[in-house]
RNA sequence: GGGAGCAUAGCUCAGUUGGGAGAGCGCAUGCCUUACAAGCAUGAUGUCACAGGUUCGAGCCCUGUUGUUCCCACCA
C-alpha cells in the first residue's frame, strides 16, 4: 500500500516522527566493543532557561555531526542534560520568594532548598521538552542533570582528591563580591560596563610639612588606605618617598611608597593604595607588606573600620569624605570621566572587590597540561584562531575562586572542628578532631561554583568516579561544539579536569559557533525585545526549515542573522524536495520496483543523462563528506541544496519526462531507476540537516518502516564517475539555455513552437542529440528537430538567412522562425555574443602569449587554456560567419 | 594598553592549498508548461575598503593605511 503525498509540504509530521524514533529507541547507545564510538557531550542547559535560538543553531550542529555518524556506522552518543545553574537559578527564586514577601534568610537552608528542588522539576523538563521540538536525536535514557547522585558523588570526589593533592586551599584573598547576591564570584562572571563618573582629587598632608596630591574614583576608600605610591623614576616625588602622609579625618599615618605600577602621567602621578578593595593596591600591598584595611560590610555599607562614617551607604560616605575634606581644605576638584566598571553579570550591580577567606583551586599546576595538549595538537580548536585565545588565558591563568555563598549547588565537604576550628575535607565529618580531641563539627556553609560540576560533564555522566563500561568505552568524547563565550568558564575547565582526573582530554576537536542575531545585526537581548521564539517559528515553517535555514549559508563561526525570508527559502527549499518525490512517486508503478542498475549500465536502456547524473550525485556525495569531515556544515548543506534543486529538479527532472510518459520506451526503467537512486542520495546528504523530511520521504519512497537514520552514508565510488556524460550534457544545457534566451530576446511568443537544426561534425554530439531528441523538442519548446552533418552539404542547403543561430562547443543550433526576424535585434545579439567570446579569447591568447605562464604554470592547466583557446575560435568563427551573413 | 576578526552585487553573506567573481533575498521582463506560483524561464548590477609589495598570475599571500566588531587587561 503506497502513501499518497500532499501537494504542499506540511511540516505537521514532524511530532509524529519523533515520537516514533523515541518508541524505537534509535538514539539510545550502549557501549559495543565491536563498533567505533562517537560522542558528543550536550552542553547542560541551564534550568532557568527557555529554548532560544542560541540553543537551535548549536544543537543542530550538533545533531547534524551525530546523524552524519550515525549513517556512517558509527556508534552514536548524543549525551543530554541539565544544569542546576547554581547562582542564576538563586536569583530567580529569591526573587520569586521576595514577590510573596519572604526573605531566603527566614525560611532557612533546608525550606529553601525544597523550593528549589520544586523548581527544578517544573522548569527543568520545560526546556528538554522544546529541545525535542528541534529534532534532536540524543540519548534520553541517559538524561543527567549535574546534582543528580551520581554527579554529586562525583563533585565531592574531585573536590578531596584535589584537596589531598594540595591543589585546594582556603585563604584571604581579594575577590569579586556581589553586595545583591552577596556571593563571591569568579573573574569570568564580572563584565565591565562603561560609566560616566568623576575622578576627584585630594590631598594628604605630609608629616613634617608639605602636601602630597592624588586623584581617585572611589573616595570612601580613603578611609581603608595604607599608602600613597609614586613611580620610583618620577622626579617630582623623589624627596618625598619614604616619609609618613596623614590621612586627615581618621589621623592614620602611611607610608609614600614607589613602585613602578604608577603611571607619571596619569592624574597627579601619585595613587592612594587600597590593598583591601582594589586588585591592583592589592598587588601593590603584596609586595610592600601592606597593612589589608578593610572598611566594608558584605553589603556595601561602611564597617567600624570606617570610624564615624560607620553603617553609612558607600554612596553617602563619598559624600561625607569629599564634605569633610572640603571643610580641612584638602578636596581639590573633580573631573567627569568615562570608566569600566565592573558588574556581575547576572543581576548587573556593581561589583566590590573585598578581601574574604574563601576556597581556591591552584591553577598552575593544573593549566600546564592542557596547555600541553593543546600545544601538541592533541586537541583541536576549530575556528583555529581562537587556540591563540585558549593557550593565552591559561599562560596568564590566575587561581580559581570556587566557593560561593549560595545555597543551591554542591555544599563543601569540609568540616570545622566547632572547639579548635581545624578543618577536614571529606566525605562526612571525623569521629574525633585529631587536633583537640573535640567530637563536634559544623559542615562549611559554602557551595561550589556551578563550573565546578559542569567541569567534569564529560566524565561525570558516564559514571565516574565508578569505572563503568560506559566511561571506558566513549570517553573520551569526539567533539565539544558549544559558543565561544564559554571557552574559559567551561571548556577550558573540563580540559584541566578531564586530564587531572581521567588522564585524557575529554575531547580530541573542540567547535566553537558565533551567535544569532536580529536582522539588524544586533544581539537578541530581553531589553530590546528582539528575541525570536524558536518554538513559534517551528510551529510556523516547522523544525526542519529552522534547522536548514540556521545551518546554510554561513561559516558556522560566524554570528548569523535571523532573517524570517531566509526561512521562508528553508521552507522552499523543503517543499521543493518534496514535490521532486511526488513526481518521481507519481510515475512509479509495479514496473519500477522491477528496474534495477542494470537497466541503468545496460547501454542499450540506460541513457547518457542518467549517467550525468548520477556521476554528479556521486561527486556531491564526495564533497559533501568532505565538508562534513571539516565541520565545514554550512557549505555541506548548500552543496546538497543546490544539487537537488538546480541538478536534479531543474535539469534531470524536465529532461527525463519525455521518457517517463513514453511506456515504450526502452529507457524508461533506467530513467526510474535513476530517478529513485539519485534521490535517496539526496535524502541522505540532506538527512543530517532536516531530519524529518528526509524520513518521511525515504520510509514513503521506500514503502517501508526502515529508517533513513541508520541507512548507511554515501561511499564515493570511483566507477560510477562519467565525465564524457558529464560534458555532453553541459552541451544540452547550453544549447537549451542559449535557444531559451534567443527566444527571450526576439520576443517570441513562449507558446510559439520553433523548428530546430542542430548541426555537428561530431558523431558523438549528433548521436546524442539524438537520443535526447524528445527532451530537446520539450524543454526548447520545438516542433521539429533536425541533425545534419555540416561537412556533408553545403551550409546554404541547411541553414536560411532567417534561422538563428546559438552557438555551442562543436555544434551550432539554428532555430527558425515562422514570422521574418528582427534583423537589427539580431545582429545585436550576435555582437554582444561576439563580445564575450573574444575577452574570453584575449584573455587566453594573454596568458599563453606569456612565456613565463608557459614555462612555470602547471602542465594541466596550460593545456586546459590551449583548449579553452580552440573552443572559442571554433565559436568566434562560427559567430563571425554568421554575422557576415546576416549584414549582407 | 594588548590580541583577534571583518571590509566582495541594493541587503545579508559564501568563495576549501593563489589559476576564468558566486548564492539567497530584492529588482526587471515573461510564463498558472499535467511535481512544485512555497513554482519556471531570462536578465541587470561588482575599480573584491585604500596604497604598495611578492608572483607568469592576487578577492585569496606579505607590509602599511582607513573603517568596523569582538576578546583580554582595567590607569587610580
Amino acid at each position: 500500500m503506497k502513501k499518497e503525498l500532499e501537494k504542499t509540504y506540511n511540516p505537521n509530521i514532524e511530532s509524529k516522527i519523533y515520537k516514533n524514533w523515541l518508541e524505537k529507541k534509535y538514539f539510545h547507545a550502549d557501549a559495543d566493543e565491536s563498533r567505533q564510538p562517537y560522542t558528543i557531550m550536550m552542553p547542560p542547559a541551564n534550568i532557568t532557561g527557555v529554548l532560544h535560538v542560541g540553543h537551535s543553531l548549536t544543537f543542530t550542529i550538533q545533531d547534524s555531526l551525530i546523524r552524519f555518524k550515525r549513517m556512517q556506522g558509527y556508534n552514536t552518543l548524543w549525551m543530554p542534560g541539565t544544569d542546576h545553574a547554581s547562582i542564576s537559578t538563586e536569583v530567580k527564586i529569591v526573587d520569586a520568594l521576595n514577590a510573596e514577601g519572604i526573605n531566603k534568610r527566614d525560611i532557612g537552608r533546608e525550606k529553601f532548598l525544597e523550593r528549589a528542588w520544586a523548581w527544578k522539576e517544573k522548569y527543568g523538563g520545560t526546556i528538554v521538552s522544546q529541545l525535542k521540538l528541534m529534532g534532536v536525536s540524543c540519548d534520553w535514557d541517559r538524561e543527567r542533570f549535574t546534582m543528580d547522585d551520581g554527579l554529586s558523588n562525583a563533585v565531592l570526589t574531585t573536590f578531596i582528591h584535589l584537596y589531598k593533592k594540595n591543589y585546594i586551599y582556603r585563604g584571604e584573598k581579594l575577590i569579586n563580591w556581589c553586595p545583591y547576591c552577596r556571593t563571591t564570584i569568579s573573574d569570568s562572571e564580572v563584565e565591565y560596563e562603561e560609566k560616566d563618573g568623576y575622578l576627584y582629587y585630594f590631598k594628604y598632608p605630609i608629616e613634617g610639612g608639605g602636601y602630597i596630591e592624588f586623584a581617585t574614583t572611589r573616595p570612601e576608600t580613603i578611609l581603608g588606605d595604607t599608602a600613597v605610591a609614586v613611580n620610583p623614576d618620577d622626579e617630582r616625588y623623589a624627596n618625598l618617598i619614604g616619609k609618613l602622609a596623614i590621612i586627615p579625618v581618621i589621623g592614620r599615618k602611611i607610608p609614600i611608597i614607589a613602585d613602578s605600577y604608577v603611571d607619571k602621567e596619569f592624574g597627579s602621578g601619585a595613587v592612594k593604595i587600597t590593598p583591601a578593595h582594589d586588585p591592583n593596591d592589592y598587588e601593590v600591598g603584596e609586595r610592600h607588606k601592606l597593612e589589608r584595611i578593610s572598611v566594608m560590610t558584605d553589603d556595601g555599607r561602611m564597617n567600624e573600620n570606617a570610624g564615624k562614617y560607620q553603617n553609612q551607604t558607600s554612596k553617602d560616605c563619598r559624600k561625607n569624605v569629599i564634605r569633610d575634606f572640603d571643610e580641612l581644605g584638602l578636596y581639590i576638584k573633580k573631573e567627569s570621566i568615562k570608566h569600566n566598571v565592573g558588574t556581575h553579570e547576572r543581576c548587573h550591580t556593581i561589583i566590590e572587590p573585598l578581601i574574604k577567606l574563601q576556597w581556591f583551586v591552584k591553577m598552575a599546576d593544573l593549566a600546564k597540561p592542557a596547555l600541553e595538549v593543546y600545544n601538541s595538537g592533541k586537541l583541536r580548536i576549530f575556528p583555529a584562531r581562537f587556540g591563540k585565545v585558549y593557550a593565552h588565558w591559561l599562560e596568564n591563568i590566575r587561581d580559581w575562586c570556587v566557593s560561593r555563598q549560595l545555597w543551591w549547588g554542591h555544599r563543601i565537604p569540609a568540616y570545622y572542628c566547632k572547639s579548635c576550628g581545624e578543618v577536614f575535607v571529606g566525605l562526612e565529618a571525623p569521629d574525633v578532631c585529631d587536633k583537640c580531641g573535640h567530637t563536634e563539627f559544623r559542615q562549611e556553609e559554602d557551595t561550589l561554583d556551578t563550573w565546578f560540576s559542569s567541569a567534569l560533564w564529560p566524565f561525570s555522566t558516564l559514571g565516574w568516579p565508578e569505572k563503568t563500561k560506559e566511561l571506558e568505552y566513549f570517553y573520551p568524547t569526539s567533539v565539544l561544539v558549544t559558543g565561544h563565550e564559554i571557552l574559559f568558564p567551561w571548556v577550558i575547565r573540563m580540559v584541566f579536569s578531564g586530564l587531572e582526573l581521567m588522564g585524557d582530554t575529554p575531547f580530541k576537536d573542540v567547535m566553537l559557533n558565533g551567535i544569532v542575531r536580529d536582522d539588524q545585526g544586533r544581539k537578541m537581548s530581553k531589553s530590546l525585545n528582539n528575541g525570536v521564539d524558536p518554538i513559534q517559528v517551528i510551529e510556523q515553517y516547522g523544525a526542519d526549515a529552522l534547522r536548514l535555514m540556521l545551518v546554510t549559508g554561513n561559516a558556522l563561526d560566524n554570528d548569523t542573522r535571523f532573517y524570517w525570508s531566509r526561512l521562508e527559502n528553508a521552507r522552499n527549499f523543503l517543499n521543493k524536495l518534496w514535490n521532486a518525490t511526488r513526481f518521481v512517486m507519481m510515475n512509479m508503478d509495479s514496473e519500477t520496483n522491477c528496474a534495477n542498475s542494470s537497466d541503468f549500465s545496460d547501454s542499450s536502456k540506460g541513457a547518457v543523462t542518467d549517467k550525468w547524473i548520477l556521476s554528479r550525485a556521486n561527486t556531491i556525495g564526495r564533497e559533501v563528506t568532505n565538508r562534513m569531515d571539516n565541520y565545514d556544515l554550512g557549505m555541506a548543506a548548500q552543496m546538497a541544496y543546490d544539487f537537488i534543486w538546480d541538478e536534479f529538479c531543474d535539469w534531470y527532472i524536465e529532461i527525463v519526462k519525455p521518457r517517463l510518459y513514453n511506456k515504450e520506451d526502452p529507457t524508461r526503467l533506467s530513467a526510474l531507476w535513476t530517478l529513485k537512486k539519485v534521490l535517496i542520495i539526496g535524502l541522505k546528504l540532506l538527512h543530517p540537516f532536516v531530519p524529518f523530511i528526509t524520513e518521511e520521504i525515504f520510509t514513503t519512497i521506500q514503502d517501508s518502516e526502515e529508517t533513513i537514520m541508520f541507512s548507511n552514508w554515501i561511499e564515493f565510488d570511483p566507477s560510477l564517475q562519467y565525465p564524457e556524460e558529464e560534458k555532453l550534457a553541459g552541451l544540452f544545457q547550453q544549447a537549451i539555455k542559449g535557444i531559451r534566451a534567443a527566444r527571450l530576446e526576439m520576443s517570441v511568443d513562449p507558446s510559439k513552437k520553433i523548428n530546430a537544426k542542430l548541426v555537428s561534425d561530431d558523431e558523438r554530439i549528433r548521436g546524442f542529440f539524438e537520443s535526447i531528441r524528445k527532451s530537446f523538442v520539450m524543454m526548447a519548446g520545438a516542433s521539429t528537430f533536425e541533425i545534419f552533418v555540416l561537412s556533408a552539404r553545403k551550409s546554404g542547403d541547411i541553414v536560411n538567412e532567417n534561422d538563428v543561430p546559438v552557438i555551442i562547443d562543436g555544434a551550432t543550433v539554428y532555430i527558425s522562425l515562422d514570422e521574418t526576424v528582427d534583423r537589427e535585434k539580431e545582429l545585436e545579439r550576435l555582437n554582444r555574443e561576439k563580445k564575450k567570446i573574444e575577452s574570453e579569447l584575449s584573455r587566453c591568447e594573454v596568458k599563453l602569449n606569456n612565456p613565463g605562464f608557459l614555462s612555470k604554470a602547471p602542465e594541466k592547466l596550460v593545456s586546459e587554456e590551449r583548449e579553452k583557446l580552440r573552443k572559442y575560435n571554433y565559436m568566434l568563427t562560427k559567430i563571425n560567419d554568421r554575422i557576415a551573413a546576416a549584414t549582407v
